[in-house]
DNA sequence: AACGCAGTTCCGCTCAGCGGAACGGGCGGG
DNA sequence: CCCGCCCGTTCCGCTGAGCGGAACTGCGTT
């Protein structure tokens, strides 16, 4: 497996002095996230960052002190604790976009019956930040908070497409295009194609680039600085084939609309 | 004032050392999380915390690396970033409902040696997920994945009385009160009665409403959002008759500790 | 019993990080 | 327009916080 060093690409953007001791917390804190077992213990951490167990306890045991993580009485196994519960709630509340996207999802996800979603971008990834999910059996959800590719799926797409060229440009030529399915774009030319497309009738379509069995339409949410965040609405894939066009209809009103309210001046 | 010393509350149930520096870390991230103030500066969160300028600088920096907390370019105010959705993201898929629940009916079907089930809502419905059942010969069992109407019975009962209010009177006046057996509540009055008394004491009877023989005691679950899933104990209907009162108080119990467990802050 | 492997604790050395002070820059009032 | 104020940021030398190798404990397996 190609060895993807998330260390190398950090050390670059450092601004000035840090804390080491608070980074490594916030790697374990991470390392919780991102692992799929459901809990850690002190060696396994210690061998996975390459520190020494004595230093893993005591920021186990800092960070415990928080409720950021809890230990099991008996294992003495570690996971993640309330308390990211209660910093995630308050993001969310900071996030003006999301409480005015909210209605429009809302709006949305009952006319498409299907899943309607918001995303936000962080530097050259994306994140879903919330989603309204329609009252029937089968129905897409959506991860909440785990960052994606912006070249795979329609919202990552149309956030490439309408952030101004210096960043694109900046995306495009810095970062492999890694296939995250069968039908993720690879090709630039062929991604870069896509993206004329996509700003020429303003929205994006994803038929099984990012999730297999899933497609997304969605379409940019613009304030005065530019795009803040996208909209999308998705479910499964053969579901939502046939409809495509009067979805994206659906959502390019719903998201122009809301452009005006945080804004947007055509 | 009386001067209290913020180290000397802490180091009461310190189980072992610490690094300072973390949770000095963990208290600026709390405090973005504690004030009702979209951002915070520098000079502020250091008069706040009663902590140099300087360290308060360096935190930041760190968070920031690790996108824990956003700097704004222009007016160099902190927010939380994206990274804590994140971490609350692999929180929750820790403790899904369905996986937590699984442990607290466990405990119940123990504790009253009847039937624990765990109910979620679709729409004007709601269904069994799972179930734990008693060693016993006489026991109930019901039919997971199958939708019942909200207005029969205990768990059905317990979503219409926790769901917000718009929810409810869609459900009251859209839906007719159909009979599902004789002891069905089929009187608006007399359900929004029943409703508001459900309220009151925190949980939900059925002495037969939606299946003639059984009854059923339940109780929400909550989230941070709300009434995620329901919680029961349901068996025969005149062994579990004499017992309502005692059964009730468990699953209040159990329920509630497992609602906080689930992010919800009462 | 002896071993291995887990989490926890100990303790002395050392450099990470603290903090007072200086710096730069944006804003507002004189 | 200039000056003072207060903001965030950076500097730098001193020092004790915290690192880590090693010892300790307790559980489960050989």
């Amino acid at each position: 497996m190609t060895e993807v060093n998330s260390s190398t690409d950090r050390s670059a953007d450092a601004p000035g002095r840090s804390v080491a001791s608070i980074e490594r917390a916030a790697d374990v804190l991470f390392l919780f996230a991102q692992d799929d077992q459901p809990d850690l213990g002190v060696t396994e951490i210690a061998k996975t960052l390459e520190i020494s167990k004595a230093v893993v306890h005591r920021i186990l045991t800092s960070l415990r002190e928080r409720n950021l993580v809890v230990v099991d009485a008996e294992s003495r196994r570690y996971t993640l604790g309330p308390a990211v519960l209660q910093l995630a709630a308050a993001y969310r509340d900071r996030l003006d976009v999301r409480n005015l996207a909210m209605e429009t999802m809302q709006q949305l996800s009952a006319a498409t019956d299907e899943t309607a979603t918001l995303s936000v971008r962080n530097g050259t990834t994306r994140l879903y930040v919330d989603q309204v999910t329609p009252a029937r059996e089968v129905r897409m959800t959506v991860q909440l908070g785990q960052p994606f590719p912006l070249h795979a799926g329609a919202s990552g797409k149309a956030f490439l497409a309408f952030v101004d060229a210096a960043e694109r440009e900046a995306y495009l030529s810095e970062r492999p295009l890694e296939a995250v399915t069968d039908n993720t774009i690879t090709d630039r030319d062929a991604l870069e194609r896509e993206l004329d497309q996509i700003r020429a009738r303003g929205y994006a379509v994803s038929l099984g680039e990012r999730q297999v069995d899933a497609a997304s339409v969605a379409a940019p949410v613009f304030d005065a600085d530019g795009v803040t965040a996208v909209i999308s609405v998705c479910g499964p894939l053969e579901r939502l084939r046939p409809i495509v066009t009067e979805t994206a209809a659906a959502v390019v009103e719903a998201t122009g609309l809301l452009s005006v309210r945080l804004g947007h001046r055509a």
